[in-house]
DNA sequence: TGTACATCAGTGAACGCGCGTTCACTGATGTAC
DNA sequence: TGTACATCAGTGAACGCGCGTTCACTGATGTAC
């Protein structure tokens, strides 16, 4: 934000910022190439300097809201208290969900960012998607379930297909409530809500498990 | 389209046609009044005649195709066999879920026309968001759920949510399959995992039941 | 220490585009007499 | 059966808008000598 009169000092950075706050604001939707600029108070061309087209603009912004979800997560999963082994990996496995759905109803306009309209970006296994914590949300589901196949509470017949299980789940119950016909529950039946969305999960991953009929 | 040279004859009905083909064949992005407007082969400003705004008309575009998904789902209900009692609620919850994912496979742009951006517009239980078979998709939902807790297999106390959560896993998979991280699936694994979605929710919506440590 | 120069981040004007909406109009239709 | 007239679905030109992108430019910066 240090400008000295003609050059900016950091464009790229300043464009990603305004962007974050805009879609935070208004959804991604609303994300124009000249409003950031304007936001910025530069030229809509000096953009070019920084990224191709507008398009790329966008993607950055992608990636720095996933690793934003994926920090979001980590923080939920630092709050578990460090109880004894098998309830423990129950309970990581609930705040990777839980940190998920409470970060799109922190932020809808972001989660929207991050997950609306993949088309054009191949970014779910993106190397720059990651947070702080150096992780992107795929891979905090994947570590969770890692260490509940580890204790031996998921069988490794069961493995397959359990990321896309809980991701549905947690995924549909946030857009749905996000923006969609769900949005009108208040915050106390939402959060009750979403711990049987994780309970649900928990039981689905590992249907032999639960009900040996 | 029995256009007889000045008047038009149906342009109200020709125009929603023209709009489920174009979402469609691109989304629900590429709606705009003067596209329309253009296939249907009349002036932009026609489209007055019979519709307030643009919003108006996306939205009895957002209805009708509500309705395709509701029919959908029925007939995937009427080809469940006429097995016993038990076994058969089951199997119509599964195919209320079923043909709800086999729709947005089926129809990608229609789907995301009728869950995307539902902001302006509060279907979701509206009275014209019906099919041919007179019922939106959530009341299918429900009087699936309805017959399992008539027959016993759902207590009463697990009912209230039970929506929500069967919504959610479906939703959820439907949305990252059809356009989102996991589009890149193949038709069989993705019928295969959709068989697990609907296995989680028959275990999460009586979680007492499945489950009773 | 001072000067010439290459670099390249930013400027500003212009491009063509498609959009939603308005308004005074036109010309088929069907009804009243 | 024929004519006058109200109705109202469609026209076409125009409005202002914001968009992404281009291009020749300008002017700070830092390096080489």
């Amino acid at each position: 934000m240090a400008r000295s009169g003609y050059f900016h000092g950091d464009l790229r950075r300043a464009l990603i910022d305004a962007g974050i706050e805009a879609a935070r604001a208004a959804g991604p939707e609303s994300l124009s190439l000249r409003e950031l600029a304007r936001i910025v108070e530069v030229a809509p061309s000096a953009v070019y300097r920084h990224f191709e087209s507008r398009e790329q603009l966008v993607s950055a912004l992608v990636l720095r809201t996933l690793g934003m979800v994926a920090d979001a997560m980590e923080q939920e999963i630092r709050a578990v208290l460090p109880a004894d082994g098998r309830a423990r990996n129950d309970a990581v496995l609930a705040a990777v969900g839980t940190g998920y759905m409470r970060f799109a109803w922190r932020e809808p306009g972001l989660f929207q960012l991050a997950f609306r309209a993949h088309r054009d970006l191949d970014s779910a296994h993106d190397i720059d998607a990651r947070g702080e914590c150096g992780r992107t949300p795929y891979e905090q589901l994947e570590r969770a379930l890692d260490a509940l196949q580890e204790v031996g509470e998921l069988a490794a017949e069961d493995r397959p297909g359990a990321e896309a299980l809980a991701w549905s789940a947690v995924h549909g119950f946030a857009m749905l409530t996000v923006d969609g016909p769900l949005r009108s529950f208040d915050a106390v039946s939402r959060e009750r809500l979403a711990s049987r969305v994780v309970e649900m999960v928990r039981l689905g991953i590992s249907p032999a498990a639960a009900d040996p009929r």
